[in-house]
RNA sequence: GGCGGCUUAGCCAAGUGGUAAGGCAGGAGUCUGCAAAACUCCCAUUCCCCGGUUCGAGUCCGGGAGCCGCCUCCA
């Protein structure tokens, strides 16, 4: 089947076809930096995550961009409460998200463009709007003029005369032409303080969508593969995004808009009210694996709203450490038997497993065929019917899928690593003269360590709990 | 109020009009000194509710309920 995804501009399903054969350029968009990001958020990026992840996977040379919103309203403000400059205060945000990408596994995109370092690109972007009579000056603050651009709205569905009519109209709205019209740039305030920029447009600042129009098509090119984002973004966001960038370059911007459906906590939207709102890093100070919360947030499928619960991160971490028992016990097998039966198993994982991602990143039904798999090939291996050739190609096929869903635990080395063997030997030991209380007490000791024993016909074998 | 999305077992979650995937939890076995891991079997006469179309509906149509999102500076 060929790859397909649900084109928000269409509506529907569509084949995906790259512009440039084999390669797919692909516009993210990305946390705006005035606080660490929410788990809310990295639903989103790891939706994104997964595209990327497969887009390679299907052999596409991907060229991602995601933006870092470092001035904004949000940003002005936490940097004046804090009484330092706007790269001051985003800087630690900056950071801290690079920080949480690695701790989720999410592979970096190619160019992580800052708004604040491409304010003449979007200054050239309200020229040239000015230029094309699709933008308007008043008292230093630039607007696009919506009823110049027939097809604002194309996207989001948007009727504009049904919106008029149902706006709410505030009371400084008279400077506007139209109240649809929505700024390009922000004359300066006293409010902005020191955060401002002087260009020939005069001193002031870029409105909410610029950038992205800016950035996506500097590193891009006018007209692009794939945008994404969540869906609060489609209107007015990304709506606006079209109309500054097809309006500015008189070409089509870009042929596949994605948007992820939201997460929602126990049942409930996340909010601070509710107390259900959560950064990574609460989660993670809870004691929650980094990899169940990357299995949770990347196991519904991204159109779908995604419950993210408790209980559900403890079913994740159970889940992943079948997947990852199974690749070590598959890795340690030595191979016996027939064989004959594991090939069919491991041709139809491959296959299904594409499949579903094929279909609009159908992850629930991709992860349906690892498992399948998982118990296939354990049987097969419990049976003694698995060769080592067929246990290599399992682990090849294995290596593969785990390219796109990252869920390999990488076991990391322990300090006492001479000790617990210690113990395990003494334990084989007392097992062998039949002193099973010793035994037993031992197995506690290193219980209470976290290391999980297993007794396996190559001999005793330990683990970290993970 | 307008527009859009969602509602499937105890929990999470797939599902192309043809008779309910997968994960977690739970029950019974096999293996084991006991465990662990693994394997086998069981676990939704039923898909929010009410009508309709059809030989046949979780899937299509109409109505209703609940939840979620968006409705343009600013709040």
């Amino acid at each position: 089947m060929a790859l397909q995804f649900f084109n928000t501009l269409a509506n529907k399903k569509e084949d995906f076809v790259p512009i440039k054969e084999g390669e797919i350029r692909l516009y993210t968009c990305g946390p705006t930096v005035y606080n660490f990001a929410h788990i809310g958020n990295f639903r989103a990026y790891m939706f994104e995550d997964l595209l990327r992840r497969f887009l390679k996977y299907k052999g596409l040379k991907v060229t991602q961009v995601m933006n870092l919103t470092d001035i904004d309203d949000k940003t002005i403000k936490g940097c004046k409460a804090q009484g330092v400059s706007l790269a001051e205060y985003t800087q630690p945000y900056k950071d801290g998200f690079f920080e949480d990408l690695d701790t989720l596994k999410i592979e970096r995109a190619e160019f992580y463009p800052e708004a604040t370092t491409h304010i003449p690109e979007m200054v050239e972007i309200i020229k040239k709007l000015m230029t094309n009579g699709l933008a308007y000056e008043i008292k230093g603050n630039y607007y696009f003029k919506i009823d110049a651009f027939p097809d604002y709205g194309k996207l989001a569905r948007i009727d504009l005369a049904g919106l008029k009519a149902g706006a709410r109209v505030a009371s400084d709205e008279y400077e506007k032409e139209s109240v649809s019209d929505f700024a390009l740039w922000k004359a300066w305030t006293p409010e902005d303080g020191d955060v401002f920029w002087e260009t020939d447009l005069g001193k002031g600042r870029p409105g909410w969508h610029l950038e992205c129009s800016a950035m996506s098509m500097k590193y891009l090119g006018n007209h692009f593969d794939m945008h994404t984002g969540g869906v609060d973004n489609k209107f007015p966001h990304h709506e606006n995004e079209i109309a500054q960038s097809e309006g500015a370059s008189g070409e089509k911007f870009v042929n596949y808009w994605l948007h992820c459906a939201h997460l929602i906590v126990e049942g409930k939207k996340m909010s601070k009210s509710l107390g259900n709102f959560y950064s990574l890093r609460e989660i993670l100070e809870k004691d929650y694996s980094p990899a169940a919360i990357r299995y949770l947030l990347l196991s519904t499928q991204y159109r779908m709203p995604l419950n993210f619960t408790f209980d559900g991160l403890d079913a994740a971490a159970k889940a992943l450490r079948r997947y990852n028992d199974f690749w070590r016990n598959l890795a340690e097998f030595s191979g016996a038997g027939k064989g004959g039966a594991a090939g069919e198993f491991i041709d139809k994982a491959a296959a299904e497993f594409e499949k579903g991602l094929d279909d609009d990143l159908n992850i629930s039904y991709a992860l349906a065929a690892v498992f399948d798999f998982i118990r296939d090939i354990n049987r097969l291996r419990s049976e003694n019917n698995l060769t080592a050739d067929e246990r290599d190609r399992a682990l090849q096929v294995l290596e593969k899928i785990d390219t796109v869903l990252g869920f390999q635990v990488q076991e990391s080395s322990l300090d006492n690593e001479s000790e617990i063997e210690d113990l395990v030997q003494r334990r084989t030991e007392a097992k062998k003269s039949r002193d099973f209380a010793t035994a037993d007490s031992i197995r506690d000791q290193l219980t209470a360590m976290d290391i999980v024993l297993e007794d396996t016909p190559q001999g005793v074998k330990w683990r970290k709990k993970v």
